[in-house]
DNA sequence: TTGAATTGCGCAAACGATTGTGCAACTCTG
DNA sequence: CAGAGTTGCACAATCGTTTGCGCAATTCAA
């Protein structure tokens, strides 16, 4: 029976009873054998706070406890499927283990970042899970955290030496890469997210070493971009496209770069795959379904976020543990009908545009419905 | 310059200063006037906070205050496109507004939704936005909030009667089923998301309504669908397109559900929208580069955030204002390429098979060939 | 019958902030 | 120079829990 107007706390339920809060909340927290609190006493408090439908006060609790139950998780842009779809596994996980989130959106922005980080500080989440913007400046935050765990999730960074869970973007741009030079590519362009964040640039670093190791240019008149939104990967795709040596295929590091690219071909009258192969980064729903359907570097999101809440979690329980752990976990390739085969080695320049009506595309791989 | 290693407090930085945390703590809340602080004082505190990056605690002040200056967000998927941007902007809003915003994510099941509210509650939030996952149970905190205020989004309640911001799905409804029936289709289906929940009711309220007054049938063979998923989406979209007199045009209400359709219409060799119509809702990103380009009723995800944020703040400021405010926010048809003009008022029939009464799984559509 | 052991619980001090009240030490005023 | 007014700050209670310590009352052993 719910009491739609009682603000029920611990306190009064035990002055109500007649018995102290010490009893109480004993009982309550199931320490009632250590404390040799008699089975009646036990089961009136159990009986009372049940049917008041007490629920009691995390506040004060954390307050006397030092500890909140709380994590604190700073994301770029949440609205990127990506890093939703990490939200989701990350405040599942921490759900699981009995913590709760506190989420803030940095907008890629270092003051915001900094500005939040604080925030939670000062909310005193037991610790931070951080995809962070870049490189913080030396009153950020990050670098003195309360003596507060943090671990960098998708991002690492250099300077403050954190402990860090991100897929191992590197190698999965070595993949695509070697994907599409096994297909006769040799012009193969990048277009780029936000230059200076890690995954961005070990992307862009294996994309280079992969094309090194094939003999082949990797100059930066391939690579071109400015941010992860959709208008950025139109700019770079057109600057691409629009090179006198105009790339064969083209890298969009992000899944929202490649509907950039998607678009922009379509405005310059060029055809993926025909005329343009495209391969892209981070799986989505609907990446079997556009035209053509993607091939993709997979991220693990679920893994990701499992483990980098567990290895806060580690942290939290034994802090301290110096050698800052990193875990790279392994992309894989998936591939679908946005990369054309020119045939053994053979260039194909790319005939002069002209519209053909999309075909009508067979279902292929289905999108990581997880 | 940052002590790594002092969790400093009010308290602490008083001892060191010598003098009361009273004195601290009407300084640092800009009191000092009110207070006659001396300037002298005001001046040696406000340095040393900001000299030892003195940050107060919230958990404690909260708990003083009885006011945490946060709010929680429950939502059925956070992964879904479409709760993503609306708890990017509803985080923003409530940013801009001073307050903290803890998220769960109820994956759709009732008794998730109700632990993470009992949670939050005992957190403290000074008040909730919940897009419920259905009635909620007698035993559902939801009914009885700690006298906490309470705004529903997206999704509307009718037994706790409380204040919601949604947008018009019905009219949504009508507005995409108007545009078909004007280009000239009869057999128009739907593909629901969860039936129960509000707007998917409201939805299909609004495509009888449309169908009802343009003389149309809309029977319940025409209605399918189990959920917001996007192997719910293909399995409801095969039932429509199997039936006997196949429909030609669906309305998919949800985005996921359009990838969905869209997926099903490739297995079924059929093609949009030649042979099939198709209109969705909830734009996104993708929605212009599927192939067709997606027509869509787009719902206003920024207004929605903020008036949801400002409703609960205005509540949260003066509670107990009686009547439980709905606000209904229009939404607008974005024409795209997945709507075939049939032509001027003809009915043109699917393949005029024979008449069967509800096929249970007939073997294969026909090709759509014509 | 008495001292020791056991049982069952309450007291009170934290946790770190906020705020109404009080009280010295000045500064005026006449 | 005495009383009144002002200035500048400290005291202590409070928010709701948790927990070390202690103390009655009961039971037991001798």
């Amino acid at each position: 029976m719910p009491h739609t107007t009682a603000p029920m706390s611990l306190k009064s339920l035990a002055r109500e009873l007649g018995i102290s809060a010490a009893t109480v909340s004993r009982v309550l927290s199931g320490q009632a054998e250590r404390h040799r609190i008699s089975i009646a006493t036990r089961d009136r408090v159990l009986g009372a706070a049940r049917a008041s439908g007490l629920v009691v006060d995390q506040l004060a609790r954390s307050l006397r406890l030092r500890r909140t139950q709380s994590i604190g998780l700073l994301i770029p842009d949440i609205s990127n499927p990506f890093f939703a779809q990490l939200a989701r596994q990350i405040e599942r996980r921490a759900r699981h283990h009995g913590y709760s989130v506190l989420i803030a959106d940095s907008e890629e922005d270092a003051d915001v970042e900094a500005a939040a980080m604080t925030l939670m500080l000062s909310r005193r989440v037991d610790g931070l899970i951080v995809a962070p913007v870049g490189t913080p400046a030396t009153d950020n935050p990050l670098r003195s955290l309360g003596g507060r765990p943090c671990v960098l999730v998708d991002r690492l960074l250099e300077q403050p030496s954190l402990p860090a869970v991100t897929s191992d973007h590197r190698h999965g741009a070595e993949l695509a890469t070697q994907h599409l030079i096994a297909r006769g590519h040799r012009r193969i362009g990048c277009v780029e997210g936000s230059p200076g964040t890690f995954a961005n640039d070990a992307r862009i670093a294996g994309w280079r070493a992969a094309m090194a190791s094939a003999g082949l240019a990797a100059g930066d008149d391939l690579v071109a971009g400015t941010g992860y939104s959709v208008d950025a990967g139109v700019a770079a795709a057109r600057t691409l496209l629009r090179r006198a040596e105009r790339p064969t295929a083209v890298l969009a590091l992000g899944n929202v770069l490649a509907l950039g690219v998607l678009q922009a071909a379509r405005e310059e009258r060029i055809i993926v795959p025909d005329d343009l192969s495209l391969v892209a980064f981070d799986d989505q729903l609907w990446a079997a379904v556009t035209s053509p359907a993607l091939t993709i570097v997979e991220q693990p999101i679920e893994a990701l976020g499992r483990e980098v809440v567990d290895l806060l979690l580690e942290r939290i329980a034994a802090p301290l543990d110096d050698p800052p752990a990193r875990r790279i976990l392994p992309v894989r390739l998936i591939e679908r009908e946005s990369v054309r085969d020119l045939g053994a080695g053979r260039v194909v320049p790319a005939p002069p545009a002209q519209r053909t009506p999309d075909p009508p595309a067979p279902a292929h791989g289905r999108a990581g419905a997880r």
